[in-house]
DNA sequence: ACCACAACCTGGCCGC
DNA sequence: TGCGGCCAGGTTGTGG
């Protein structure tokens, strides 16, 4: 579910929470949350430590330990965080809780259980195979072309493998898709240079939007501080089939790709390429 | 390196 | 009301 916009809005609203604080006990309810290591290491490990940073990588969550390790969570498709008081109820689906020195306590939420922890001391054991930060000074045009030369897969395909960028997700890569005006299942080998260079930019733009609007709140996404995203309301094609293009006026199309729901204009994005 | 497909999970929605 | 089938913002693994 979360895509970057989602995961930074997350972790944006958690910093001033979590940022120094303690951990004084970890609650697992659901062993299989740990990938790795070990759940018992994992609460091991984590109790006592200190947490002096929390970054994002492409859809992880990076909390920094005064330890030297690690803890990353990826929240998959229905994860959700967020910091209660101690007394507060659980809710359904809660699969950790993890207590903080100040009375605070962060749930674990999840309902598909899909979303993982992991504590590593090198993070590239995790992130390691990531591409380029999207909304970093120096991603430019030639990284996306080098990263998609000579591939024959479409286009959509390779935004959605976070190795050639991270943090897109099926909405940012179909929105993407239709500001620079190209067709989902181009070859993505095949873009011309001019197309790379409008990807690239749109990439951005969709990204910086739905940043600026909290994100989308689809279904079961809702920041930390329940303020819901509004990027849901700024879609341009993404589940909007049948509806007119907001440039043209073309009824908005649908197809599978690759398994994954696609939406595209089929005047703005000619499959002509 | 590609694709299709299944798996991992649960719940909402739609049609009958 | 109930049931089957399909859908869902993600990733990983298998087999062809």
């Amino acid at each position: 579910m979360p895509e970057l916009p989602e995961v930074e809005t997350v972790r944006r609203e958690l910093v001033p929470l979590l940022t120094s604080r303690r951990i004084t006990r970890v609650e697992i309810y659901w062993h299989r949350l740990i990938d790795r290591p070990a759940p018992e290491i994992f609460v091991q490990h984590l109790v006592g430590t200190s947490i002096t940073a929390l970054r994002r990588r492409g859809k992880y969550l990076i909390f920094d330990l005064d330890s030297g390790e690690h803890w990353l969570i990826h929240l998959r498709m229905t994860g959700q965080i967020y910091v209660r008081q101690a007394q507060a109820p659980i809710d359904a689906h809660t699969h950790a809780r993890v207590y903080l020195d100040d009375g605070g306590v962060i749930h674990y939420r999840d309902q598909r259980k899909f979303g993982r922890f992991y504590l590593v001391r090198d993070e590239d054991q995790v992130v390691g195979d990531l591409g380029p930060e999207p909304l970093s000074e120096d991603w430019q045009p030639e990284d996306l072309a080098e990263r998609i030369r000579g591939r024959r897969a479409r286009i959509k395909t390779l935004l959605l493998d976070q190795r050639v960028v991270a943090g897109l997700g099926n909405i940012y890569a179909d929105e993407a898709l239709f500001l620079a005006r190209i067709h989902p299942a181009c070859e993505g080998g095949r873009l011309t240079e001019a197309q790379v260079r409008r990807l690239h930019r749109a990439i951005r733009q969709v990204l910086l939007e739905a940043l600026r609007a909290r994100g989308s709140t689809m279904s079961t996404y809702i920041p930390p501080s329940e303020r819901r995203g509004e990027y849901q309301q700024q879609r341009r094609v993404y589940r909007r089939k049948g509806q007119p293009c907001p440039v043209c006026g073309t009824p908005i199309e649908h197809m599978k790709l690759s398994g994954r729901s696609t939406y595209f204009c089929p005047r703005c994005q000619p499959f002509s390429c």
